[in-house]
DNA sequence: ATAATTCCTATTATTATAGTAGTATTTATT
DNA sequence: AATAAATACTACTATAATAATAGGAATTAT
């Protein structure tokens, strides 16, 4: 039940953009600088979010990544499905081919309320929730220090 | 955020030896074959759940495998944290030192609060509701198969 | 004594995750 | 038109975690 660091990765970058919200696009580079990631894999980590229109990118000199709606309409779960795939514990909760007596299974009702809980509690949150947190917290540790999550 | 084969067949092994209690000891290779697990796999997953004391084991001849306390008395969560470990979904929930940053980073109440609804609902089930489930969802189906989860 | 069982340890195989690398394409700037 | 700086795309490799297999030791009812 372990979240992957690609959900973790994306996230963080999800954060900076939000952070950047409105100034233009932001390059890989420094996403990836500023969260001490590899540019490489969180270009692979991203790209989905893209093709799911949650980051717009501009490609050639001066381009960069820049979140493609506000940063109250993307939540957690947004984000982590769309890296991550299905929150599912088990794969027929999905798919009912994916075990041969879905019809008779107990656990199986078990494993779904699981995923809806955790979907309900990560649509909860969105962008703009945290990039608010973070601002509150900053404040309160009096710290002046670039984030890092 | 896939539950392991070894939670499931853990689950499934208790369950087994719920539908068994108060009938003696039931053998590891019955098990396994009810429910369709290599045998030598199953041992070492149930291994822990023994060493946690939620089941009972008799060696030698005629031995085997019992519940050492009434369904009712195990949860999911017993067996799913005995197997799985923590259900943190980051390591920095159960360990601050994990991450650099957690005073000020915002994901971390996130991940906290997804890890506390998990184990809040794995432990509202036992395995005694799951037997009542299971008995329920047999007499409706009309089926007498045996049942596979 | 024997057969049937769990106990223990080690090894291997498989899969999923994480990371690296290199080239192609696009675009602002000069 | 040339250049430099960025993303896009594809392929490969490394690492780690999971799942499974194997074999013998210890125990116990018969
Ligand atoms: S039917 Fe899939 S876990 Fe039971
Ligand atoms: S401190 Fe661990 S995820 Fe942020």
């Amino acid at each position: 039940m372990q979240l992957s660091t690609k959900a973790r990765y994306a996230t963080r970058a999800m954060i900076e953009l939000a952070f950047n919200y409105g100034k233009g696009p932001m390059q890989l580079k420094e996403i990836a600088r500023r969260q001490d990631i590899s540019e490489k894999y969180l270009e692979q980590v991203l790209f989905p979010l893209r093709t799911k229109g949650y980051i717009y990118t501009q490609k050639g000199s001066r381009g960069g990544y820049s979140l493609s709606m506000a940063p109250e309409e993307i939540t957690l779960y947004d984000i982590i499905q769309t890296v991550e795939g299905s929150l599912a514990p088990v794969a027929c909760v999905d798919n009912a081919g994916a075990c041969n007596r879905v019809d008779i299974c107990v656990t199986r009702d078990v494993w779904s309320r699981l995923k809806n809980i955790v979907i309900q509690e990560l649509k909860s949150i969105n962008l703009a929730d945290l990039v608010v947190e973070q601002e509150r917290k900053k404040k309160e540790s009096g710290s002046n220090i670039m984030y890092q999550i």
